[in-house]
DNA sequence: TCCCCTATCTATAATTC
DNA sequence: TGAATTATAGATAGGGG
């Protein structure tokens, strides 16, 4: 669409291909926000431009978009991927439990040891509040050096 | 770009509206793939039809990518939003947190980590103290089945 | 970078099969 | 839905400020 037909390839000059991404990025921003409005879908979209910046368009209205993009803006916010919290949150859940298993085989009949599981329930919960209290207090601490 | 000049304003025809979904859904995303190509740009697109059905194009290259996308599609996997899962970890923890900070009252940094430290040693021996027990117990069982 | 201009190319609305 | 056609609206390459 313009005076010259032009191949879908990388272009070469950097200027060119800045300008290149400026107008096409708002072409499809503009696709995309008339999309959204004229078939009432939900749309997305992420760009990052060839010097990194990044631009986005939600539209707001439905559960995906404030799923993705909220937690897309959150993991910015937070420098530190959620997903990678999410794996090490659902890691430790998943050894808990399998640790939990391995001590409850097949005795729900018996008092003493369930009541055993409860007490242990409750301090594997406990030193687990522990240690996110230790995390949460030096953090604190290297966030307020002049302490 | 069309026959008649089209106003910006929600398709009511269904028909027509999902016509119109299909055709520009398929434009904007040759449109990505151009960007993507053309200026080394990394582009994400999520687009849900007026029927929910979804259309992606992601262009795999960096990390965002692989974030964004890959967190929706395990929520997809999931059945159940990435987001309200985190929140609740996160809840928990804050109720943990919160519960923790009972045990260590008006401390200063330092001191309450210490105290923490007290405290998970204290719990961890609760703990194996526990294991002990039940592994005694169990043993009975299964040294006298008919029980 | 951003805007403007304009020749051209591209996307697509309407239509038919 | 889908594919093809065609007329036309819209997007944009190249160039200038």
């Amino acid at each position: 669409m313009g005076r010259k037909r032009l191949l879908i390839k990388r272009i070469d000059n950097p200027c060119s291909r800045q300008i290149a991404y400026s107008k096409r990025g708002k072409g499809i921003l503009k696709k995309a926000t008339e999309l959204s409005t004229l078939c009432g879908a939900d749309v997305g979209l992420l760009m990052f431009s060839p010097t990194g910046r990044l631009t986005s368009y939600t539209h707001k209205g439905r559960v995906w978009s404030s799923s993705v993009f909220l937690l897309y803006f959150r993991h910015l916010d937070n420098e530190e991927t959620l997903e990678r919290k999410l794996c090490e949150l659902n890691r430790k859940i998943y050894e808990a439990q399998e640790k939990m298993r391995s001590y409850s085989p097949d005795v729900s009949n018996i008092y003493s040891i369930a009541e055993a599981q409860h007490h242990q329930q409750f301090v594997t919960k406990a030193i687990q509040r522990i240690e996110k209290f230790k995390k949460t207090k030096l953090l604190e601490k290297e966030t307020s050096p002049s302490l």
